[in-house]
Parts: structure tokens; C-alpha cells; sequence
DNA sequence: GATAGGGACTTTACCGGTTAAGAAAGCGCT
DNA sequence: AGCGCTTTCTTAACCGGTAAAGTCCCTATC
């Protein structure tokens, strides 16, 4: 019978065994001169023995850095299971914390005041030694609460969303106008988008975005529908889009996400009509679901792993001091697949 | 011009500046008897004036509780961002960590060894109270390690493979065989399952189950393929399932998650198939990724969310001592839609 | 009027590490 | 022999809290 909460270990007791003073446990275990080659493997084998481990509670009390990161989400949880994105996002980070031998703090929070307030209280607590802020809005509150707490901080959107935080973004601008001409390219004159959440400052971009490549380019039709980014609305969206006679109907629909475009091809297929030939689509994102469907879902893609990565890294930058300002990550392009293709006739 | 990295605020502080001891503002804090009301609200409102939380790094060097809960799951990235089962469970875990205002540390590993390692330095780090312990396979290594810890644990997963361990569990045998019972009532008599990782106990256990409800049943076929739960190789064994000629080939497939099953959809339909004429399908875990395809798709729905939220119940029942033990939580249930149906003559 | 009891705080000793300052030993050099 | 310089360790003071024990004062009791 094991004692279920016995007493742990501690440096105390490897200093014991080894023969020197806590301070000089210390020392081997960081790594640092001051000691000779035969007292460090005494203690390395006295610690092995006991099987100890530094306590990292105790470390970042005495001032060393705190080798967690924070990471709040701020979307009904509802859709979040269903969003391929974040997963892959999350696990982009985590290939570079791992490298760090830092760990990911995850919370999902229902708005983002109490996300603001949950930074604070984290970096307060020493709970984190740096956060990665996602989904911004405009005049985003977390922005004046953690420029003057200190914290460091990544935040992932376009820089006149995210004030003077360092910022890693992706062009969605740019990105949004290729997805418009490739479209119209392809000859169709009434395009549609279904874009994300109103609230978010992603889609007024894209929104944005969209209406000038439509002027541009002279369309004769562009609607804009936004939704919640769940696949019920995607579905919802695209049932009122195809409802309306044929001469009037957009040809070619743009999804601001993977899973509304896989209702909306569910919805094309329930009201009769033949995707590509009908109706275009194109899916945003792209993750392995554009592939599992049928006909595959032509999408704009981007290396959602390497974004996360690439935050990751920034955030390193900006807590060891270095590496502040604006990041941009390549821009989404565009994979064709079999959902788009000419309008028919 | 504020301190980027400024002193931060301590106990001291505001102990000085409510004209009290730190002991003082460490019990009104902990909302301890021994302080005057008057007190009481001299030491909240210097806290509040000047910013300041309790460092949570030292309260839990201090030997209180450490509010934070471990997760690592061990899937290859490119998997999970796929799966919404985990991004549920996970955000049902949270609902019930945000009670406890506890926080979830999420770790992606390679392999049960790299996570074996990271409880024990977690642990002993102090950096976690307790953790929650997923895909649990037969002669699972954690088990061991976990144990003589004392770590407090729940693992997810059937009694038979988590040892000693306190564990929540589906019964996915008697789920298997509502599944086949289901689908043989229908008049089907060639079911073929496409499974999960053949390393997981529960794949384990389900094929079992499955061999039995159809042995019990008499099937004229009973196929089952090992994959490793993602979309592709869902999509491959379902070409390689109904490339037989037609009197020989399954006319009911089973899938082990969701992405399996619409993967399997886009294949009958790159066919030539109809679903449901030609071919039912059954999905397993029922997100919302069921009712979003065409048709939809009958499945073994359980509460995902509700399930996270009772293993973290679970959970801190182990952590304050009590509510060891097995603990069931409600069986999968069918949910027939569009994607079941007799088989055509 | 001495004393016990209790409320309201303060003191002080940890928790398990880090780190600056100090001390002892060994070495080369004049 | 005496001096300074390293190298190798030890000591002790923190980090920011918690909690047991101690202090002080005020009131009730016989």
C-alpha cells in the first residue's frame, strides 16, 4: 500500500543524498558553472534515483519565467467541436511549445470581457508567461487591458484590429479578391458569399473585401450573408440563396469556412441541383473535409498547422523581448477542386 | 510611458496599504473568520485600487490546491483536427472546470510514453491538481505510472483496460449491438463495420461486440476494417467494402466516428450508389456533421459535451477524496435518419 | 479585582526553489 | 612564504503566498 498523497520529493532530500547544498542541485539543474563534472553526476544520479523533478511552481515563484501559455477562445461551444480549425491551429502551437517544453492553457469563455478579465487574473496569478489572443473584433476589448498589464501577448488578426500588440495575420484581403476573380474568371457574373460572424473583425474585412472585388470586376450580382460560422447556417444561407428563379440565383457561392460549404453542398444536392454545373462553391480554410466529400470542394487554402507554429514562435519573440510588430503569414490560395467550375448555359 | 515588465503588485502592498499584516489580507481573501468587517473591506478595497490577484503560483507552493487539470491526447495532429468528438468533450470538461474556476493544460503527444513522462513531470512539478486520461488501450502504460504517483486521475474508458484507475465509460458493447440489431431488424443481412484504431481498447471491445451480435444473429456477412479514424482511410475501406459484386457486398456499413461516415457518403455517391437503396450507413458519435450532409446520417448519438463535463465531475471528486470507482455514463443511443433504410431487393 | 475567554490581528515559520554574496581550498607566481 | 585568482561549493536572503501560534485588548464572570 502506496501512500496516495505521500510526501513528495524535493530538492532538499537530492541535495541530501548527493552529499551538497540545495543551492548546488540548483545549479546542476540549470545548467550553470560552478561546478565540477564529478559533484554533477552525483547529483544527477541522486535526483534519478529519487526520481525528482524541479517543481515549476516553485521555480517561477523564485522569478524564473513561467512556461505556460495562454490561449482563450471565445465561441459557443456548440460550434467549436464542428470547426476543424481551431484543433489544428492549437496543435500548430503545440509543436512549438513543445520544442520550448512550455504547455497550452486552454479556455473557452463566453464573451470577451471575461476573457480580458481571465488575462489579467492569469498573468496576476503568474499562471502564464504569455497569451495568444485569437478572433478580434473591432475596438477589442482585450487591446487597452493587456498593452498596460505587461503581458506578453500574440495577437491573431490584421494590425488595424489589433492596436499595438504584435500581430500574426493572414492577407484575407487580398485573398478574398482572388477567390471573387478566380470566379468570375471562370465566367460567372452573380456570386454570392456566406461569410462568419458579423461581430468578428476577420469578416468586415472580407465583406469588405468582397464588395470592392464585385465592383471592380463589375458583377452583375453579389449578396453577402452573414451567420454564425455553423453549418446550420451555412445551410440555412445557401437554401434562401438558391431559392430565388434560376435567372436570378448566384452561380458561385463563397464560405468564409470548411463546414458551411460541405451544408451548403448538402443543400445544392437536396434542392436538385448538380454541383458544379448549377452552382459553384468554394469552401475557406481547407482542411481534410474538402477532400471527403462529393465532388470534392475546391477551397482557399492555408497551412492552418504552420499558422498556429508561426504564432507560437512570435509569442517566444515577444516574451524574450524581441521580435514585437506585425507578422504576416502567406495568403490563402486557391485550390480548385470539383465543386467549381463554369456556369452552365 | 508604462514598465513593460514593471514591478508587480504583491500582497505586501496591499497589506501596507490597508494598514494591515499579510496575514490579514491572506485571510480575508480566503474569507476566513478573525477579521472585523471594517477590515474585511479595507483590505478588498486596497486590492481593488491597486489591481492586485493573489499569485496563484505561490498560493499553490504554499500547499493549497493546484486549480488546473492535465489533458494530453495523443493522436497525430492531422486526425484531430478532423475529429469534433475531442473539441466537444473538451469544452464539457471546461464547463465544469469554470465552476471550480480551474483551467485546462493541453498537451498533444506522440506517443503514451511522451505522456506517461509528462503526467509524472506535471505532477511532480505541481504544475496540475489532476488529470484526465483519454484512449486508453489494453496494458496501457499510464496505468502504472499513474498510480504509485498519486496523481489524481479519471480515465476515460471501459474498467477492463484502466486498471485500478477511477474511470467513465460508454458501454459501446451493448451500443454495437443496438447498432446491428438495428440494422439486421431493417432486414439487413450483410453489415459491415468500419472501426477505429485497432490499438485503442475501445476498437477493441467494439470489434468483439460486433462479432458476437452477429454471430447471435445469424448474419449471412459480417465484415470489419481496422483504420486509424480519419477520413481518407474511412473512404478507403468503404471503396474496398462495395467494390464487391453487388449480391456479395455489404448492404449496411457501421462507421466508428463521424468523419468515417461521411467520408463513406461522398465514396457510395462517387459510386454511383444511393444512400440509403443501395447502401445504409451509421455514423458513431453524432456531432453535428450528421444533419449537415445529404442525406443525413443515422448514427449512434451520445451527449459528448455531458460526457466531458461528468468526467470532470469525476474528477474532482477523485482530487477531494471521494467518488472513486466506475462510473457509466449513459449508452450510445440510435438515432435512424436519412441514411438507414431496408435494403432493396 | 483578579482571571478566564474570545475576537482581531500580527508574527513567524514554512512551501521548494533561485541567486547573490561569502568562504575554503588549490594553484601559479614572485 | 605570502599574495592574488580561480574553481567549487555553502549560506542566506528572497519570491508571494498560507497557517499555526502568539499577542493584545476588551468584556463577562465569580
Amino acid at each position: 500500500m502506496t501512500a496516495l498523497h505521500g510526501p513528495r520529493v524535493t530538492i532538499k532530500d537530492v541535495a541530501a543524498r548527493a552529499g551538497v547544498s540545495k543551492g548546488a542541485v540548483s545549479l546542476a539543474f540549470n545548467h550553470k558553472p560552478g561546478l565540477s563534472e564529478a559533484t554533477r553526476d552525483r547529483i544527477f544520479r541522486a535526483a534519478r534515483e529519487l526520481g525528482w523533478a524541479p517543481s515549476l511552481t516553485a521555480r517561477s515563484l523564485a522569478g524564473a519565467r513561467v512556461d505556460v501559455v495562454g490561449l482563450a477562445i471565445c465561441r459557443p461551444a456548440r460550434m467549436l467541436g464542428l470547426e476543424p480549425f481551431y484543433m489544428e491551429f492549437v496543435s500548430g502551437v503545440e509543436s512549438v511549445l513543445t520544442e520550448h517544453s512550455s504547455s497550452l492553457l486552454l479556455r473557452l469563455v463566453k464573451n470577451l470581457d471575461e476573457e480580458a478579465g481571465l488575462l489579467e487574473s492569469w498573468w496576476k496569478g503568474r499562471q502564464i508567461g504569455g497569451s495568444i489572443l485569437v478572433d478580434f473584433r473591432e475596438d477589442d476589448p482585450r487591446v487597452p487591458v493587456a498593452e498596460p498589464l505587461g503581458l506578453p501577448v500574440v495577437a491573431v488578426g490584421h494590425p488595424s484590429l489589433t492596436g499595438s500588440l504584435t500581430s500574426v495575420w493572414t492577407d484575407d484581403t487580398t485573398a478574398v479578391g482572388e477567390a471573387v476573380r478566380y470566379l468570375a474568371a471562370l465566367g460567372h457574373r452573380r456570386i454570392a458569399r456566406v461569410g462568419g460572424a458579423a461581430a468578428l473583425g476577420h469578416t468586415v474585412l472580407r465583406t469588405a473585401a468582397f464588395d470592392e472585388a464585385a465592383k471592380a470586376l463589375g458583377l452583375a450580382g453579389a449578396w453577402q450573408v452573414a451567420t454564425d460560422f455553423s453549418g446550420e447556417a451555412g445551410a440555412r444561407a445557401t437554401r434562401s440563396l438558391l431559392t430565388a428563379a434560376p435567372a436570378d440565383r448566384p452561380t458561385a457561392i463563397v464560405y468564409d469556412n470548411d463546414i458551411m460549404a460541405v451544408a451548403g453542398l448538402s443543400v445544392a444536392a437536396e434542392m436538385g441541383l448538380k454541383v458544379p454545373e448549377d452552382v459553384s462553391l468554394l469552401a475557406w480554410d481547407d482542411s481534410q473535409l474538402c477532400r471527403l466529400t462529393h465532388p470534392t470542394l475546391s477551397a482557399m487554402s492555408h497551412d492552418v498547422h504552420g499558422f498556429g507554429a508561426e504564432v507560437a514562435r512570435t509569442l517566444f519573440g515577444v516574451i524574450s523581448g524581441d521580435g514585437t510588430g506585425s507578422h504576416p503569414v502567406p495568403t490563402p490560395v486557391l485550390t480548385p477542386r470539383g465543386s467549381t467550375a463554369p456556369p452552365s448555359r
